[in-house]
DNA sequence: ATCCCGAGGG
DNA sequence: CCCTCTGGAT
């Protein structure tokens, strides 16, 4: 028996309301990687791990001119793709991910970026997050995407008492419906850079924070304020 | 010092 | 489960 984990109390209501607001606080919420194909943005997500959107779309640019598609990534030399991406940190790495990818692309699908996650969680340096930001935006295809953000916002909120992100990603869907994922997974992204930040949660100014069980509002002013402190 | 739209390997 | 990989911003 799949030993049925079970959510958080409310969760399901505060999934609702999460869905809502943050709809309406970012209505045109849009994935930042700047990508003209599915394999632009394969590239790009991967060069986002732990690094800014905005550094990688200082790179991208020319690297897309310098490898147009799949096969010239395939190909590539790595010292110079190295060179190419190197601001973007996790370097080495990621030239590997990119050079073994699109080779396994050309050798395997024809060149072309797969639209399934049991095909794209094959490729190396592909992993769900990865996964499911191509299934979202370039295929539009429902999918989570459980990055830092999703995963912390998800905690704080209580949709689920996970810290693993494929259970985080199972206990999100299994109360959103599918139609919301892609959206909910950007809005949780632009949230936690703007507001429900790693660090220093700005709760004063969260549209979440009378459903949200973390948040930390200062006390409300009593009706005689006391001297003092 | 801590964080940024992670994934592979031990 | 943990660790490592990397640079840049704050």
């Amino acid at each position: 028996m799949p030993a049925a984990r079970r959510l958080p109390a409310g969760a399901r209501s505060r999934a609702a309301t999460v869905v809502d607001r943050l709809a309406a606080e970012y209505p045109d919420a849009a994935c930042a990687l700047v990508h003209g194909d599915p394999l632009q943005l394969l590239v790009a997500t991967i060069l986002s791990a732990q690094c800014t959107d905005e550094r990688v779309n200082l790179v991208t640019p020319g690297l897309f001119r310098r490898y147009p598609d799949a096969a010239a990534f395939a190909s590539a030399d790595a010292a110079e793709l190295e060179e190419a991406i190197r601001s973007t940190g996790f370097f080495r790495s990621k030239t590997r991910a990119i050079i073994e990818m699109s080779q396994d692309l050309v050798a395997r699908y024809g060149g072309r970026v797969p639209d399934r996650m049991e095909d794209l969680v094959t490729l190396r340096g592909v992993g769900r997050k990865t996964a499911n930001v191509v299934l979202g935006v370039a295929f539009g295809r429902p999918g989570l995407a459980v990055d830092t953000h999703v995963t912390r916002l998800a905690g704080r909120l209580r949709l689920t008492a996970s810290t693993d992100p494929v259970e985080i990603e199972r206990d999100v869907c299994a109360i959103v419906p599918a139609s919301e994922w892609t959206a909910l997974s950007l809005r949780l992204i632009l949230h936690g850079r703007r507001v429900c930040q790693a660090r220093r949660p700005r709760c004063p100014e969260c549209v979440l924070n009378d459903i949200c069980p973390s948040a930390q509002l200062p006390a409300v002013a009593p009706g005689r304020v006391r001297a003092g402190r």
